[in-house]
DNA sequence: GCGTGTTGTTTGAATGTTCAATCAATCGCC
DNA sequence: GGCGATTGATTGAACATTCAAACAACACGC
């Protein structure tokens, strides 16, 4: 494994743990057992590992994240609550201290550079495209003028603030009923879509 | 104004503005022109004047947040959606930099000592508190078995989720859209109150 | 009115630590 | 022998916190 890769691994954890500024270049020095000169021969500064991460996250988002939420899963619209479940595994793996990597990330970096913005929309953009594909390939079942875009975005939505709610509280109760409320949108829209007005 | 009123607004500005941990007592000392000895005989230490800032918040919910939004708003459920917009145009106001302040602490403290983590929940509780008071003055224009505090957890929901990616994204019109899906649920949710099953 | 003790507050330089980043020297491979 | 990769001690800035000293306000006895 090389140098790079290491230390891209090693912050996706340690971000994740306890946040970018809390992260310091030590703790990554001492995590991969490299030096601080292969760090910055690799990444000239700490924002370029957190670039780093932020397109690891991008790039693996369907390896890393959709298809172990989706094995075995082929309804589409199955598939958006089967990923809110894996989300659901993750805060009960982690004592409800679970929280998005990218969502933390977006809410704690007060004045992002751009290109640190960038990647995070773009995070978000493909997750929600990932919805977004779901919601179109349910067709008829949801009504015809359902705007999929917003509707894709609004499960990021529900995703995000359930599980901030769930962190804060230590209870992941509060993801639960986040996604009990979406399951209730998404049937009355399915009944809307059977019964048209 | 008592130089721990000084210190309290400076930092709920500061703190909201850069976050807790890019706030140094350094910035406090020159926005409130007291000197360190005295910004640590109020309180003893940085995680003293977070406690300050949350304790500030859970108090002046009513007066600070919602008296001004909901001016001139009797309806139960347009207060719900004029908060909601109150929030839209603090995110406009700041050109789309706008992060809840509670909600941005939140996700940034990632190990919080309890009395933090219970005073950033108690925040979450107040403000769902009032909205499911709302919901229970909507009375019968919601169906009955509506359960009133997970849905009002799910506009807290809503409102931090469309928060964060209108801020990432620096475009309102994220926040935009996770408001008009939350209306049609409410505009599902009435429909259905009217026409029972 | 006047000294004296008391209590609470303010001053700001100093402390020790942690941090991101540097760089001259060295290594190991082709 | 040349060159990219690695070493790790070092730098200087930023950080939260401390503290002895100074100060202000008031109370008490005389």
């Amino acid at each position: 494994m090389s140098a790079r890769e290491k230390i891209v691994l090693a912050a996706m954890e340690l971000f994740w743990l306890k946040g970018y500024n809390s992260t310091s270049i030590a703790d990554l020095l001492s995590r991969t057992q490299l030096n601080s000169g292969s760090l910055y021969h690799v990444f000239p500064s700490k924002q370029d590992v957190l670039i780093g991460v932020l397109e690891a996250y991008r790039d693996g988002i369907h390896q890393q994240l959709l298809a172990p939420a989706w094995a075995g899963v082929d309804d589409p619209i199955a598939k958006i609550f089967a990923l809110l479940s894996h989300y659901r595994m993750l805060i009960v793996e982690t004592d409800c201290a679970y929280g998005c990597p990218v969502g933390s990330l977006a809410l704690e970096l007060h004045e992002p550079d751009p290109k640190v913005r960038e990647l995070l929309a773009a995070n978000f953009e493909n997750w929600t495209a990932a919805i977004e594909q779901c919601l179109s390939d349910a067709g008829k079942r949801l009504p015809p003028e359902t705007d999929r875009r917003a509707l894709a975005q609004f499960v990021l939505t529900a995703m995000e603030g359930g599980v901030m709610q769930a962190r804060t509280h230590r209870d992941v109760s509060y993801f639960d009923r986040a996604v009990t409320q979406l399951r209730a949108h998404f049937d009355l829209l399915e009944n809307a879509a059977k019964v048209p007005a």
